[in-house]
DNA sequence: TGGTGGAATACTGTATACGATTTTAGTATA
DNA sequence: TATACTAAAATCGTATACAGTATTCCACCA
């Protein structure tokens, strides 16, 4: 099945990236002539791309006065890791009284993609993107499409702030071996278990994050 | 302070409202120049104001074939009532450690206007915006802009289903007395009182809604 | 010097216009 | 009759153009 894109769900792409990756601040005014003539594209698709990456939080408009990338206070990180991890708890409860060992296969497949990108010399930048999809493949059999949703929304305002911290291999290797160890518990069908090692593991992350904008700051 | 108000927010308003009150029914596609001949204004602010109500999960959209009033089943409200209990509940928590007398008044005023609201003769169209306001004012003090922002947007959608079923004068009745009850529990600071209150006041109306969504099914 | 008023500028918000895609209706053909 | 194809209509997506609002900068005055 061929997928249509519209001009505006690239220029979405491309600006979210740019905001995740922080080649575009936190604080920075986004002026919709510049984006437009940059992507050579009209201004229309540029307008649009930011309404929903102010739904997503990754900007904030003022009437008259356009749009700002959101920057983020500590409070809110923790705040969101706080939230990822509520939530996430939950829906992996639904989650694992529905799921197929179908669907545990595809974890895992996403799972050796991991070990690819965790080899020397790969580039981090695909890590976040490969993250969300070993999350959401996890929760994906609970069918709460609502939750999945919103859980999405966190995963990329919390990527947008990984990407700054972790650049040690350290992290990623204990988010890794965290990750098998989720898949073990949902083979085994453990909510208990995996509600609390998912706890863990995202609040872990959160104040790793936290120390380490408390240490810039 | 005043606002200025853009064309877009304007539409913005009057659209969700209409969605939220069935004047548009779910599953309606919307058709761009129909609504902006409609409201005497160009498609842009149309499409903009339909993109943003796809955010808040009013319409969904589909490329080069438009918007459309979302559906949404049985099981779906389930999930939002569930969320907003989650949310709900862990927020109160954070609001009644920083909460202060005054923020309490302000709440107690707001139930001085539902009391208005409920004697004989008032129209409940309002109710949805007020019980929001209630609610909010509750969970305000907690200073967390992105669980509130989320808590805002399971409301207006639980909002939008509440309005078919909620005629019973005695639905509203019994959950001004939790307002209330819950306002009590606030002042005492009890925690775990206000959140054991506030699951059964959202899930208890959550599970009545259930039903008379099977009862017309 | 410091502050006020007011054009000039820059930018956003909205309307109009055009091009692309999908849907619909009708016709031809098996 | 059913299906495949084609042309027309409807609708959406995007570019361009104009209008309205905020910001800047400079002259003027206390």
């Amino acid at each position: 099945m061929i997928t249509r894109k519209t001009v505006t769900s690239s220029v979405v792409d491309v600006l979210r990236e740019k905001i995740i990756s922080h080649e575009i601040e936190a604080g920075t005014p986004l002026r919709q002539n510049a984006l437009a003539d940059e992507l050579n594209v009209s201004r229309i698709p540029v307008r649009e791309a930011l309404l929903q990456l102010e739904a997503e939080g990754l900007v904030e408009f003022a009437p008259h006065r356009g749009a700002v990338a959101t920057r983020i206070s500590v409070d809110e990180v923790n705040e969101l890791f706080g939230l990822r991890a509520i939530l996430e708890c939950d829906i992996v409860g639904y989650a694992l009284a529905r799921v197929t060992d179908d669907d545990l296969e595809k974890s895992q497949l996403i799972l050796k993609e991991f070990d690819e990108l965790l080899k020397p010399g790969a580039d981090m930048h695909a890590w976040g993107a490969l993250n969300w999809k070993f999350h959401r493949s996890i929760y994906l059999p609970s069918g709460r499409k609502r939750t999945l949703g919103l859980i999405r929304q966190l995963h990329t305002n919390c990527d947008r702030y990984l990407r700054i911290q972790i650049q040690l291999v350290a992290d990623y290797s204990r988010a890794e071996e965290e990750h098998h160890e989720l898949l073990r518990l949902c083979w085994a069908r453990d909510k208990r278990g995996a509600r609390k090692l998912l706890k863990s593991h995202i609040l872990t992350t959160g104040r790793g994050l936290v120390r380490a904008f408390k240490a810039v700051a």
